[in-house]
DNA sequence: GTTCCTTTGAAGGCA
DNA sequence: TGCCTTCAAAGGAAC
């Protein structure tokens, strides 16, 4: 795991964070500033309008790539290699974001986001599945939050605006309280930075010009997320990162505001939900999805996500890094915006029932705790009988109860040392094919897994085809589809950690890793 | 409509 | 302090 040397400390007004980032794009950046003009600004419209119907016919757009389908895997060494090279150009050079970062500030969440005026650069269209998450570290720019760009048009949010909804209908996605926000144009949010020192009818500058003048990231958060008085950030800023309470589906309703959902809200306002901060993972998955999905023609979010952890892991230093750093400016800016945040806020919200569940375990004779007690064993260190959890018992959570333990089970209990199971996938981890290493805890659900030590999870995953369980075939065959990417990328990268974790994420035997090895 | 799957990382809670 | 849990995104599938 790369670790950050926080080269210039973790102070967010940091200049030298934007360094790294303005080198890449400082030419373009020159350029452009001084070279827009109105015909800038019709290219873009045109540009736009390309778009839109590239966007009506994604087929095309993705055609050309999805012909590989999961016959990606062939070349997958040296795509690979590629997709390493393409990240970073990705990032910073690549063609596909063409200006970039100064080009374009298109809406991490928008799929179909375009361009955005977030810049007081010349915004470019850009593709949807293209959009660069990086573009977080836009705002960290001082220069975003210099003062009101005086080339900015008039009307260029209304041009170039970031949405976040497929529909090219704009005016309905906002019901923006009067006075607030909403005199910012749709397409203005979170990233149109340039217009806060302009805009501010409702304060809008002045919190952010002095705490996050220098290193804040609003690209992330959707814009969609304006919110009124009770989704609000205190600073009168909306940010991104709140939502609506029930998530996604809330979300999209919220946005479509001019339908009649909303004003079934405004009677009901809940208290907006604000999101966790995307850790670099999380970052790197919402770039590289779009290029697995097309070059894997996989759409199975849980298969594309083995790829992705894949690649993760293929990834050099350097190149996690950038999303380290990135994730840790999210992290302070989200700090920033939300100090009485707590990622506590958010509990529950999946996990209601499951915990629920749990509680409801305590009273229950087979709750992992009472099973523990019932059998004499150590409630903190001891195995929870056959299932040999800690501190749940994975049978009962299954509903069947904590069964007693076998004898086989207590003398695995008893037999010393019993590894903890970070401790013992750690092992795993170090000696991958040591012959006497046992396999990890049984576990019949990754939700129910133990967390491994930071970098080693995928290494020590449940092969997919135990967790898959119950699932059908269909779902089988799109993790097949990743276990092939993953394994012939685990044979091509010979001999690799990496590969080997890969191959042991896909369920690969033993003997296949060692034929492998 | 909700939950699951699947990944890694961050953060909080518990013993 | 270490371990464990939950959540963050994504979208198809299952329930």
């Amino acid at each position: 795991m790369p670790q950050l040397s926080s080269g210039g400390g973790d102070d967010l007004g940091a200049n030298d964070e934007m360094i790294a980032f303005k080198d890449e794009g400082e030419q373009e950046e020159k350029i452009q500033e001084n070279a827009f003009t109105e015909r800038d600004l019709a290219d873009l419209k045109s540009s736009l309008v390309n778009e839109s119907e590239i966007n009506q016919s994604p087929s095309a757009a993705v055609g050309a790539r999805s012909v590989r389908a999961c016959v990606c895997v062939p070349k997958h060494r040296e795509h690979l290699d590629g997709v390493s090279k393409h990240q970073d150009g990705g990032m910073y050079k690549t063609p596909t974001y063409p200006g970039y970062p100064f080009l374009m500030l298109p809406d991490p969440y928008l799929p179909n986001s375009s361009v955005s005026p977030s810049s007081n650069k010349v915004s470019v269209v850009q593709q949807s599945h293209g959009m660069h998450p990086l573009t977080s570290l836009l705002p960290y720019s001082n220069e975003h939050f210099s003062p009101s760009p005086p080339h900015l048009p008039t009307d260029m949010s209304q041009k170039t605006g970031v949405h976040r909804h497929q529909s090219q209908d704009l005016s309905g996605y906002y019901s923006l309280p009067p006075g607030g926000v909403g005199q910012i144009t749709p397409s203005m949010g979170w990233q149109s930075q340039p217009v806060y020192p302009g805009l501010s009818p409702c304060g809008f500058r002045q919190p952010y010009s002095s705490n996050l003048s220098s290193a804040t990231s609003y690209s992330r958060f959707p814009h969609s997320l304006m919110l009124g008085p009770s989704g609000m950030h205190p600073t009168g800023i909306p940010h991104p990162a709140i939502v609506p309470p029930t998530g996604k589906q809330d979300h999209d309703q919220y946005d479509r505001s001019i339908k009649p959902q909303e004003v079934k809200r405004e009677k009901e306002p809940k208290k907006p939900v604000i999101k966790k901060p995307l850790n670099a993972f999380m970052l790197y998955m919402k770039e590289m999805r779009a290029k697995v999905i097309a070059e894997c023609t996989l759409k199975e979010s849980a298969a594309i996500n083995q790829i992705l952890g894949r690649r993760w892991h293929a990834l050099t230093r350097e190149e996690q890094a950038k999303y380290y750093e990135l994730a840790r400016k999210e992290r302070q800016l989200h700090m920033q915006l939300y100090p009485t945040w707590s990622a506590r806020d958010n509990y529950g919200k999946k996990k209601r029932r499951k915990r629920e569940k749990l509680q409801d375990s305590n009273t229950d004779p087979g709750s992992p705790k009472k099973c523990r007690a019932r059998f004499g064993l150590n409630q903190q260190t001891d195995w929870c009988g056959p299932c040999r959890r800690k501190k749940k018992c994975i049978r009962y959570l299954q509903g069947g109860g904590c069964p007693s333990p076998t004898s086989s089970d207590l003398s695995a209990i008893d037999s010393p040392p019993s590894p903890s199971p970070a401790r013992h996938r750690l092992y795993q981890h170090q000696h991958p094919l040591s012959p006497g290493s046992s396999p990890p805890p049984a576990s019949p659900s990754s939700r129910l897994r133990l967390s491994p030590p930071t970098n080693t999870r995928s290494q020590t995953r449940l092969p997919l085809q135990q967790s898959a369980g119950k699932r059908s075939d269909l779902r089988h065959t799109a993790a097949k589809h990743a276990h092939a990417h993953l394994e012939l990328s685990g044979k091509q990268t010979h001999g690799s950690t990496t590969a080997l974790s890969a191959a042991k994420a896909a369920g690969l035997s033993l003997k296949v890793l060692t034929e492998t090895q």
